[in-house]
DNA sequence: CGGTTATTCGAACGAACGGTCGAATAATAG
DNA sequence: CTATTATTCGACCGTTCGTTCGAATAACCG
């Protein structure tokens, strides 16, 4: 049998080697889509032969998840605390926005996959999917926010998930556009928001 | 040699054949996307065997393409009188905005095809296609008004790219949620960009 | 009618692609 | 070292699916 250091070390490595199957993953997902992108592409991308890849994981779709999932953890992990920090409906709401900008400012390539990806998918495969748990959670606490806001005067008497709809498209815009420039300020943010929700 | 008369009528015959092969396609693009659909139930659910479809159209992307230039054209059409009338640029939007919802609800398969479909391609193949032309003139007069108004006071100051992107995810949404409930009123859209769009 | 053209269609073709196999190599243990 | 296990990989397999073929039928004309 190994020894503990030498079981250790190979579990990292092979986390490692995971990490750079999905980092090529990545690649050919963002530019081609689920059906789009051909696993031996993927394998060629991230330097491995085809068979390797299902050494370690077991389907193209595996993958696929593998990276959803990932994204929606990590973002939702970084939003959980400003999520329940105690501020008024509309502050917490505006802050969630600075922070979501910043994660995907430090990762875009994984965001921008992450906020196209879904459109992949039919309405039925979507929810067997373990990702969709996080993303669901994130929109709860958003839509609760605006809800909470609206009886409270601080967003427009407008059907939540329409407002949701409309900040979603406005704040998506805002943060994948101009990437060349390297990324949004929270005035901006701020600024940008002011324009479109009245009160308060 | 055919006599005036039978040859108009086996035109006309064509053309219709033509539209009920597309009316199938629809039907399995909207549930299944460009790659999900299969030429063979387009065939089963059109009633034509799956040869004849080649017969009437040279491949399923013409089909696909056809389809889309068929919506886009049809939209324009009904839009086209509208964008020129020379009311004041936040009247003519949302002249025009009802105009897409009163289209829209006249058939709403159709154009909620219409409005999904876009993200089954990537951006080269998108560009060559005949229909995105008429998309992008649709898009060009909207954003025209969009700058126009903002010069004049009637749109809060933001980048028109992004006014744009949020009205079209609240628009979306307003037309496309409640397929339950007939059509939308004109007063709703009224009442619901008046909560966004300030000034006027 | 017979000859010609238009239309229809299932069977067959061939390319693409996800996934597997089995052999080869490297790493580890004793 | 040998034995055992972990890892890598290109060749291969089976299926799916867009497209084409070729024969059969229908429509038309003189």
């Amino acid at each position: 049998m190994e020894n503990t250091a030498t079981t250790d070390r190979k579990a990292a490595e092979r986390a490692a080697r995971k990490e750079l199957i999905l980092q090529g993953a990545l690649t050919v997902f963002k530019e081609k889509g689920l059906e789009g992108a051909k696993i031996d592409e993927i394998a060629r991308v991230s330097g491995f032969g085809k068979a390797t890849l299902y050494y370690y994981f077991s389907s193209k779709e595996e993958i696929f998840n593998a990276l959803l999932l990932h994204g929606w953890l990590s973002l939702w992990r970084e939003l959980e605390e400003t999520a329940v920090g105690g501020d008024s409906p509309r502050r917490t709401f505006i802050s969630m926005l600075k922070k979501i900008a910043e994660t995907v400012n430090a990762d875009r390539p994984l965001y921008e996959f992450l906020f196209q990806a879904p459109k992949s998918f039919t309405a039925e495969e979507n929810n067997r999917a373990e990702w969709k748990a996080y993303q669901n959670r994130l929109y709860k606490v958003l839509m609760e926010l605006i809800e909470q806001g609206i009886t409270e005067g601080q967003f427009p008497q407008m059907e939540p998930r329409l407002i949701l709809k409309a900040m979603g498209g406005l704040f998506h815009g805002l943060v994948f556009w101009g990437a060349d420039r390297g990324s949004i300020t929270e005035d901006e943010i701020e600024e940008m928001l002011g324009n479109l929700l009245r009160g308060n």
